[in-house]
DNA sequence: TTGCTTTGACCCTGA
DNA sequence: GTCAGGGTCAAAGCA
């Protein structure tokens, strides 16, 4: 650990901000270009260049920052520039390389089966499955194995056990059949601008893989088609005892995951020798044939760490993996594990937050749901759900909030836009009467609340930077899109959950501050439109 | 035999 | 009070 020398601040940092920008730039970009990108140069940095690494063209840095963030220690700059050292490579290790590397991707059928922990090849139906895990097929050949192995997936269940261990972070959160709308658009662009073929295949393995692949043993207790939705959505129990964690997959027709949202966290290790865990060995022995064995337990115990110190019950952190769950660490954002689960389950939904699309095309919506019954990371005020509802004209559902500071009377709802699955409508009635609350165990979010004296009522309310990361419409103008009664917002972005939720992360550095002051709500519900030159100080955060 | 999935019914909550 | 919808239970079936 001490020899990665990696900043967990420092990497979310990087992280963030190469996750933020990425995104809208996938969006916009298709895939294909992605790979050709990577295809003509090799030296590019997949994925995880820091923007104050090498790269001479910041345009095309927020190409690869599209990838889930788990694939860090896999497709990390080897740059000694970068200040996530923990997830350097070896210079003579080129982001090619790796991503050729047999060793790296399970589709080299030298790994084992996630199901049965066994090593066997992988048919060609599997090989499909795991293609369509991307939801399109862009080019054969080497590129096309880089984006059909399975190390994007395996980073993003890799992801989601990060997050549902020690994050708690209670917003963002998504809809549900939106889910599904960005990836299909996606693919749906990216065939406009590819005419290859996208292969939807589904395996049953593949779908038992998929839940297998956060290490953690999980029970089916449900499904149920929402409405709303045409997808099915399966309820899972992790079924370690008295383990509370539960998590609601959907997926699509298709069998892909569309979303998946996590509640309450696990009080237990991530079980290391059943079948089910093993997919943790393949990432693993991937680690270790790169001879970055210790990195990602680094990585992870750094994120954990670091993620907890700063953060309380509510705050969004990576890591922990193997970290000791018993550990007062990891207990730390467990303060509401112990309720009764059935009343954490269905009394919690104040924290399924709706928010964000799209991260990436690539990936499902990923929800870990606080324990804690409040969401502070939204705007910077702590809502308790009290309804949700589809209303007429838009399928997605509308998640209603209150302000939960006593006597205000400030109400929200959010629900994604029916035009753009990847826009969430925030719209807010009345007018707080309080401060901004301080984030709870986290005196980091002091630097978020409006300066003493100030009028949060007076302040201007500015869209979420998530438009900077992910919104398909750059360069679009903020002020005439944004500032209305609704607010049309983009997908909150991970990283800005986690960024939001524990500023000390600083991985937006001050924009991590102004990113939470921008999210004020306004009076009235008008939220008002004014210049706001922190737009380009939060670029700067992002480009500089 | 064990563990998991499926699936219809029931419960709870909120409109 | 009624209704709708999400979440959960639990029996049956499967591997």
């Amino acid at each position: 650990m001490a020899s990665s020398g990696g900043n967990m601040n420092t990497f979310m940092n990087s992280y963030n901000t190469n996750y933020s920008i990425s995104s809208s730039q996938f969006m916009t970009s298709s895939f294909s270009d992605l790979l050709s990108d990577n295809d003509n140069n090799n030296n590019k940095n997949w994925g995880f260049s820091d923007q104050r690494m090498n790269s001479t063209n910041k345009d095309e840095i927020p190409k690869f920052k599209s990838f889930p963030p788990s694939s860090l220690p896999m497709i990390s700059s080897s740059s000694p520039a970068s200040p996530s050292s923990y997830l350097a490579f070896p210079h003579s290790l080129s982001p090619s390389v790796l991503l050729d590397s047999p060793v790296l991707f399970n589709n080299s059928n030298t790994l084992p089966s996630s199901t049965t922990g066994s090593f066997s090849n992988l048919n060609s139906k599997e090989d499909n499955s795991r293609t369509s895990d991307f939801s399109f097929q862009s080019r054969p050949a080497t590129s096309s194995s880089m984006f059909h192995s399975s190390a994007p997936r395996n980073s993003l269940e890799d992801l989601m056990t990060r997050q549902q261990h020690t994050t708690e972070f209670s917003t963002a959160k998504t809809g549900v059949k939106s889910e599904v709308a960005p990836i299909q658009s996606f693919s749906q662009e990216n065939m406009q601008n590819n005419p290859a073929p996208v292969h939807y295949c589904q395996s049953s393995q593949y779908v038992r893989e998929q839940k297998a692949e956060d290490g953690y043993n999980w029970r089916k207790y449900g499904q149920k088609q929402v409405k709303g939705s045409e997808n099915p959505r399966s309820y899972y129990k992790c079924t370690f005892p008295n383990c509370p964690t539960k998590k609601k997959v959907e997926r699509n027709l298709d069998g892909h995951i569309t979303e998946i949202v996590y509640k309450g966290s696990h009080n237990h290790p991530k079980p290391q020798s059943t079948r089910r865990s093993s997919s943790q060995s393949i990432q693993n022995l991937a680690y270790s044939n790169l001879d970055i064995t210790n990195q990602p337990n680094t990585f992870l115990e750094n994120a954990q760490r670091d993620s907890l110190a700063v953060t309380d019950n509510s705050s969004v952190s990576f890591g922990d993996e193997d970290v000791d769950q018993g550990s007062p660490i990891s207990k730390s954002g467990e303060n509401d594990e112990n309720e009764p689960e059935a009343k954490r389950w269905k009394g919690d939904n104040e924290n399924e937050v709706i928010s964000s699309a799209s991260r990436t095309v690539r990936e499902p919506r990923i929800v870990v749901q606080t324990t804690s019954d409040i969401d502070i990371l939204d705007d910077g005020y702590r809502w308790r759900k009290y309804g949700q509802k589809v209303v007429k004209g838009n399928p997605n559902p509308r998640s209603y909030y209150k302000c939960t500071f006593t006597g205000c009377p400030v109400r929200k709802h959010v629900e994604r836009a029916s035009h753009d699955l990847r826009a969430v409508i925030t719209t807010y009635e009345g007018k707080h009467n309080h401060d901004v609350p301080a984030a709870r165990g986290s005196g980091s979010y002091a630097m978020n609340k409006p300066p003493s004296g100030s009028n949060n009522n007076n302040m201007p309310v500015v869209p979420r930077p998530s438009v900077l990361a992910n919104h398909s419409n750059q360069g679009m103008n903020f002020n005439d899109t944004f500032f209305n009664t609704t607010q049309i917002q983009p997908p909150i972005t991970l990283q800005m959950l986690q960024s939001s939720g524990s500023s000390s992360y600083s991985g937006f550095g001050t924009s991590s501050g102004s990113y939470m002051n921008q999210m004020q709500p306004t009076n009235n519900s008008k939220p008002i439109s004014k210049e706001e030159p922190k737009d380009d100080l939060f670029f700067s955060s992002f480009l500089n």
